[in-house]
DNA sequence: ATATGAAATAATGAATTCTGATTCTTTATT
DNA sequence: AATAAAGAATCAGAATTCATTATTTCATAT
């Protein structure tokens, strides 16, 4: 068994089983990848991908088992790769981050700049995806850590640390009779037409538990994935929207009321999160401890000052 | 990198660093073993054994790393051919297992033999070790499963079911005086010289934190690594033996007279352990559920016949 | 039925990997 | 200190493996 073949196993899961744009994108040619797959099934002695002629359909029930593990092998690979790297100070790399859009939005902006002054030379990803994506995305090795509010919780794979809290704010067009309310309820917030998260994003659970709980409906008119969607539809009238309290902006939102929701939802932790069998270079980490350390001082003082 | 490299610098690791004989062992040729470790280098850019001229003496620092790394790869590749051999349902195979003396003499003997008559071409091999080499020969792939009492509970990498629990009994040649006494105190094991087991065996650590919770000092006079060795200390005359229950032969050992002592000190929970991202074939699976499942009624049939 | 897109096969040439012989060092012995 | 022995690096050659191009075979869409 290779490394090349597994390789080319998954690129091939990658490219939807299509020979051609798998060598493609290993920079090889078709008939290389073609044989390394031939290769691994003689050597394993059974198929790994179903086909229908020459065809390539999928995997078998063996080939996802197989592919799972030769993710696994080219993950300890690349830690070795990385151990190198990084014991030759090696200054250039990548810092892969999968996160959600309110993160990369309202949080990391600032922590990236820093952390761009003292490595220049490292490349930074932002990806982002709905947060069981961005679990999927570290368990592969797709990215090097994830920051993420849901999901990640406990996963044995994983290892997540706690960064800071946060909590939902209520965000009207300024006039709107809900800005007045002192203590703004759950029942005042079925009273007109929502415009939130959808669900599978930033902490959309816990708010429609809180209602259900109550025995409430809200009615949600819009639900998006992202604060700058949700302010949107809010500016044009479609509701009172309900969203991250970080995502609220005092200087680019003046136009919008604010009011604290925290008193009607259970406050969400957002957490950073590798996977445990992951190496991760000076550089990854330091931007693991940036986050951890800065990142709790920066939401709470944003929290402070836009409440 | 290659898989063959990372494998002649475990080989290496292995064979105390010396060349020709970690070539031996994968039945390679010097030049060969010699020549990967430097293209690894040479790839990583960095010494990954510290040098006396041509001498090899050890890891360096990365090396360490390195080399911990490399067997979590080769770990993948082995899963992945375990994959292979398992949906051929080649009934052959190796199942490795390690343990204390203690299982391997008492317990393991008749779930062997069942499992032998399931799976007659399965080679059996038991290694044994101290309780921390256990976990180390999983955590290496040493090993397929451990079986083990303590310092397995919570460790990340190691997935650990409870299987069942024991605790000591007093054995003393037949006639002798403690024999009589109804129940056995702390106070009156510290009275004569005792014989049992050395530190990092089988529960020694609650052995001896019950006394020092009392403020008692027992006089050990000879300590084994396992009871066949305590017994015959005892049948000697040098004490009494304090063992493990499960450890009493109720057909042996009729010229020793037994006591309880579950009063005295805590029940300990034995557990069957894997690598978390261990591959276990079929059969090695099998194994696990009946060692579980058998193990339990065994032990507490013996416990209850015995006692 | 035909054309097209895609995967397998075959043959070639380049690169690699292992080996055996040799040289160079280090360590142990006298 | 000289010598012997053990062990690691180096080198050149043979065998193998690998990726490539060219070609054939096959499935799908029109």
């Amino acid at each position: 068994m290779e490394l090349r073949q597994l390789r080319s196993l998954i690129a091939l899961a990658e490219a939807d089983f299509n020979v051609s744009r798998a060598a493609m994108r290993l920079h090889l040619v078709q008939p290389a990848v073609s044989q390394h797959l031939k290769q691994l099934e003689e050597e394993l002695g059974i198929p790994l991908v179903r086909r229908h002629g020459k065809r390539l359909l999928g995997l078998t029930e063996a080939g996802t088992q197989v592919l799972a593990h030769a993710r696994a092998t080219l993950a300890g690979a690349a830690n070795i790769q990385a151990i190198g790297q990084d014991q030759k100070a090696d200054p250039a790399g990548v810092l892969r981050l999968a996160t959600t859009h309110t993160q990369a939005r309202y949080v990391l902006p600032p922590l990236i700049r820093r952390f761009r002054q003292r490595y220049p030379e490292v490349e930074i990803q932002l990806h982002q995806g709905t947060p069981t994506q961005l679990v999927d995305m570290v368990l592969r090795d797709a990215v090097d850590l994830a920051i993420c509010t849901e999901a990640i919780g406990n996963h044995p794979d994983l290892v997540a640390a706690p960064c800071y809290r946060w909590n939902r704010c209520l965000v009207a067009p300024l006039g709107h009779p809900i800005l007045e309310l002192k203590p703004v309820s759950l029942e005042r917030l079925c009273d007109q037409p929502l415009v939130t998260y959808v669900f599978g994003f930033t902490g959309r659970g816990h708010f429609s538990d809180a209602f259900a709980r109550e025995g409430l409906k809200p009615k949600v008119a819009v639900s998006a994935a992202d604060a700058d969607i949700i302010k949107t539809y809010v500016r044009e009238g479609f509701g009172m929207g309900v969203i991250a309290d970080l995502a609220y902006d005092p200087l680019l939102d003046q136009d919008l009321g604010k009011r604290d929701l925290s008193h009607l939802f259970p406050w969400e932790v957002t957490r950073i999160a590798q996977a445990r069998s992951k190496y991760l270079r000076t550089f990854q980490r330091d931007f693991l401890d940036l986050f951890q350390s800065e990142a709790a001082a920066l939401v709470r003082e944003r929290q402070r000052s836009g409440a």
